[in-house]
RNA sequence: GCCUGAGUGGCGAAAUUGGUAGACGCACAGGACUUAAAAUCCUGGGAGGUUCACCCCUCGUGUCGGUUCAAGUCCGACCUUAGGCACCA
């Protein structure tokens, strides 16, 4: 018996020496970028959710391979980054050693997987060539006024100590460590994400992702229309905007209330309500934002002493403050219809203030009405519909220029800068004379200096390095200072995606026309949880550089899988804290490679994933160890068997299109089946065309064993340079057939039928079937339904 | 509350998209080989009923209805569960 493990080794040290992945960007063949998210460079071993995603992948890309597709498979790591950081802080070991350890370790255990990628085109994006690129990414979106800085209260980690992007904060909550998010006033870097809101959204309709990811972004995107309506202030010549989706209650708008953060709020509070009202807006400012955003919490607020006009019906309407209107969603100001909604409804009872209601139905006196109705009270909108009302309010506003048809989304500019070390420095220069200055080209990359104390403290620990701080500015040559703050590291991986098919390229950070010809990406593999962040923010950088002119494509992803998540055996998710991980290295120590990574396909459905459980393993140790007593049981005679010829086509059939869907527990079920039926001529033995094909089918899924035995039985070295069996239609037909007779829909009999039998042979062959005739017998036959090669029914009363 | 998924044997799961539910495998049971065990091979199997046995019958894909000659699959309501969003105006 073979021991894998020791083969294995063997035939990944010979590819690696023979090169055999080697990526010819110069192929006729059509051209198939198949990725994997690349993955952060941990000091911990493989854990078995790389193996999922890289194992499992890397069959789908070599099936594609073998079927003729020019596959550029490449790997790198995301190297920049919290955890190094922090190690550090530990440890002493500097980021840069530990990081370059680590990924060392990583190469190792990576090539122990077997995968077929080119690893001439590594990327590291915490070295020079590679962040280089990303701060000339950063320059050309502050060309294109896509990056651009300004003071905003920012979610801040105070454990992290550094600002997050909306998107790192999980229900008030740091994405990395879990600590409660704060909020503060800062002045950091965002870029203009929200330009591209609507194509974002849009352009999810044309890719083959899974439902739930496009779902999510929509859902993270959120897009409502609405409109604008503008309000006086009473008299004074301020006024200011609310946004509304439901401008045709607008007659129903008995207060407003602005966010109590607007500077509008102090320019009209009346000084008989100062006191109270930056008492309240104090206050408001100390909350966190799960307490602010409680839906469970009481409804608060202040009223200004100022009054606006209603500019349907010119009617003084009150001015509050409350921190039930968001200063960041919409306008910060909404116009308050308490008959209407919910939340408005509850404002209002508590504070006395006036209900009217403009939609027919509901009882007011219980609970706002939220419901269609026609409308009263209305003047010009009464008794129309919801529908017909908005039309006829939002030309009305338009024409009277109160206000006007608008859409407002969710998603807000991404915040990139972040007061920590281990990171892309963010390559601008602060002079006193010139004032913000881009860095320029030529002087990139803005190297990371290596001696720094980087102990957090909420301020970026570049700032106390004076030899990085201190420069001259390009533009006038004085003095100047750098900016001290790093990218987050979703701007490395927004576009790595795009050095790797040129990721030696020191000239530029892709060459133009070479990943115009490679992306997109053709089958993106990685898991959901970067639905709103990683997938959306490279997106953006597609869409950012199509409009610069660098590239030629819309979206960089165009078929996107997410894997599933490989449990415990509990069912509980892995963690060291439960003690319920299981370790992929003691596995493949004692099974191999391809056994782990045969198990880890047909165990489970690779989109849900599922519960690891030992025996599974020990079953495809047995399905390998059974091909291997297969091929030797090689025979060399030209023999065809038509059996087995039946079953080898149509497993190729199924292989073909479950591997397309990435069913692998499916296709490795297929050839199964086909190891099935080969076992039964173990005894006879077995024409070497049979054992060819198996191994043929078998190099994708478990290319190391493939190898051995493709060269045990005197093949050329390598089986993976050789095509992947094609299915023949002819051995599909199958001439006879066993097919269901349905008496009134139940089964009670089966036939066996030719292909050449007419309807009418067919219905006589079921009709005197015994026990068909048994549930017909003295029965009026209502009809009889043939529906070719599947199924008979007869009806009868 | 809103938006998505998911729910099928003892277990992992499959089902040509409306056409014999449970492929393939695990575990299990019986048998063969063996002094014995391991390994391997063969047979069996959703539940219940009937039968010496084969046949056959009834029920069966979370629940309740509906459409259809035919429903795991389509429609409606609900339950459970996972994930996302949530005072978003």
């Amino acid at each position: 018996m073979i021991n894998f493990n020791e083969i294995e080794e063997k035939w990944e040290k010979k590819w690696k020496e023979d090169k055999l992945y080697k990526f010819n960007p110069e192929s006729k063949k059509e051209k198939l970028y198949c990725l994997e998210m690349f993955s952060y460079p941990s000091g911990a071993k493989l854990h078995m959710g790389h193996w999922y995603n890289y194992g499992v992948t890397d069959t789908w890309a070599r099936f594609k391979k073998m079927d003729g597709y020019n596959v550029f498979h490449p790997m790198g790591f995301d190297a920049f980054g919290l955890p190094a950081e922090n190690y550090a802080i530990k440890t002493g070991i500097h980021p840069a050693i530990s990081t370059d350890k680590n990924i060392e370790t990583m190469e190792k255990q990576l090539s122990r997987i077997g995968g077929s990628w080119d690893w001439d085109y590594e990327i590291k994006t915490c070295k020079e060539d590679y962040y280089k690129w990303t701060q000339w990414m950063f320059l050309k979106l502050y060309e294109k006024g896509l990056a651009y800085k300004k003071e905003a209260p920012v979610n801040f980690c105070p454990s992290c100590n550094t600002v997050l992007a909306n998107e790192q904060v999980i229900s008030g909550n740091c994405e990395r460590c879990g600590s409660t998010v704060i909020r503060k006033n800062m002045s950091q870097w965002f870029f203009k994400i929200t330009d591209y809101a609507e194509e974002l959204l849009n352009d999810l309709d044309k890719l083959d992702w899974p439902d739930r990811t496009k779902n999510l972004q929509r859902n993270w995107i959120g897009k409502s229309v609405g409109a604008y309506v503008d309000f006086k202030v009473d008299g004074t010549d301020e006024k200011f905007t609310v946004f509304t989706t439901r401008c045709d209650t607008l007659f129903g708008a008995t207060y407003c209330v602005l966010a109590p953060e607007l500077p509008l709020v102090d320019k009209i509070t009346t000084s008989l309500q100062k006191e109270e009202v930056n008492k309240y807006k104090e206050q408001a400012s100390k909350q966190s934002d799960i307490e602010r955003t409680s839906t469970t919490k009481e409804k608060t607020g202040v009223f200004t002493g100022a009054y606006a006009i209603n500019p349907v019906n010119n009617k003084k309407i009150p001015i509050w403050i409350s921190d039930y209107v968001l200063a960041t969603y919409g306008t910060g100001a909404i116009m308050a219809v308490p008959a209407h909604d919910e939340r408005d409804y509850e404002f209002a009872k508590k504070f006395n203030l006036e209900i009217i209601p403009v939609l027919e139905g509901g009882d007011l006196s219980k609970e706002a009405f939220v419901g269609d109705g026609l409308h009263i009270n209305s003047d010009f909108l009464n008794g129309l519909n919801k529908e017909d009302a908005l039309n006829k309010m939002n030309a009305y506003l338009e024409e009277k220029g109160f206000g006007k048809k608008t859409t407002t989304y969710k998603l807000r500019d991404w915040l990139v800068s972040r007061q920590r070390y281990w990171g892309a420095p963010i390559p601008i220069i602060y002079c006193e004379d010139c004032g913000v200055v881009p860095v320029p080209e030529k002087d990139l990359p803005v190297k990371l200096p290596m001696d720094v104390e980087f102990a957090p403290d909420g301020e970026s620990p570049l700032k106390k390095c004076d030899s990085f701080m201190n420069c001259t500015c390009p533009k006038c040559g004085k003095k100047a200072k750098r900016e001290a703050d790093t990218l987050d590291t979703f701007v490395c991986s927004s576009w790595y995606y795009l050095r790797y098919p040129d990721a030696h390229n020191d000239k530029e950070p892709f060459n133009k026309d070479l990943i115009n010809k490679i992306l997109p990406v053709d089958k993106y593999v990685g898991g959901i949880e970067h639905a709103c962040m990683h997938l959306l923010y490279a997106r953006f950088f597609t869409k950012a550089l199509r409009d610069m002119g660098y590239l030629n494509f819309d979206e960089p992803f165009l078929s996107l899988v997410h894997q599933g998540t490989i449990l415990g055996p509990d069912g509980e998710k892995m963690s060291k804290s439960k003690g319920n991980t299981v370790a992929p290295d003691p596995l493949v120590e004692k099974y191999g490679a391809d056994v782990l990574r045969g198990y880890l396909m047909f165990g489970f459905n690779y989109i849900d994933g599922g519960p690891w459980t030992d025996d599974g393993i020990i079953s495809i140790n047995k399905f390998y160890h059974k091909i291997e007593r297969l091929t030797n049981a090689i025979k060399e005679s030209d023999e065809r068997i038509t059996e087995i010829d039946k079953v080898l086509h149509n497993s190729l059939k199924s292989i073909r299109e479950d591997i397309e869907k990435f069913q692998f527990n499916t296709s490795m079920a297929r050839i199964m089946e086909y190891t099935n039926i080969l076992s039964k001529y173990e005894q006879s033995g077995i024409p070497r065309y049979y054992i060819e094909k198996l191994l043929l089918i078998l190099a994708p899924f478990a290319p190391h064993i493939a190898e051995e035995l493709w060269q045990s039985i005197g093949n050329k070295y390598s089986i993976h340079n050789e095509s992947y069996p094609i299915y023949e239609e002819k051995y599909l037909i199958e001439e006879e057939k066993k097919i269901a007779v349905q008496v009134n829909g139940k089964v009670r009999a089966t036939i066996t039928i030719n292909v050449n039998d007419s309807e009418d042979v067919v219905k006589e062959k079921a009709l005197v079937q015994e026990n068909v005739k048994k549930f017909t017998e003295g029965k009026e036959i209502v009809k009889i339904i043939v529906i070719k090669g599947k199924i008979v029914n007869i009806v009868v009363k």
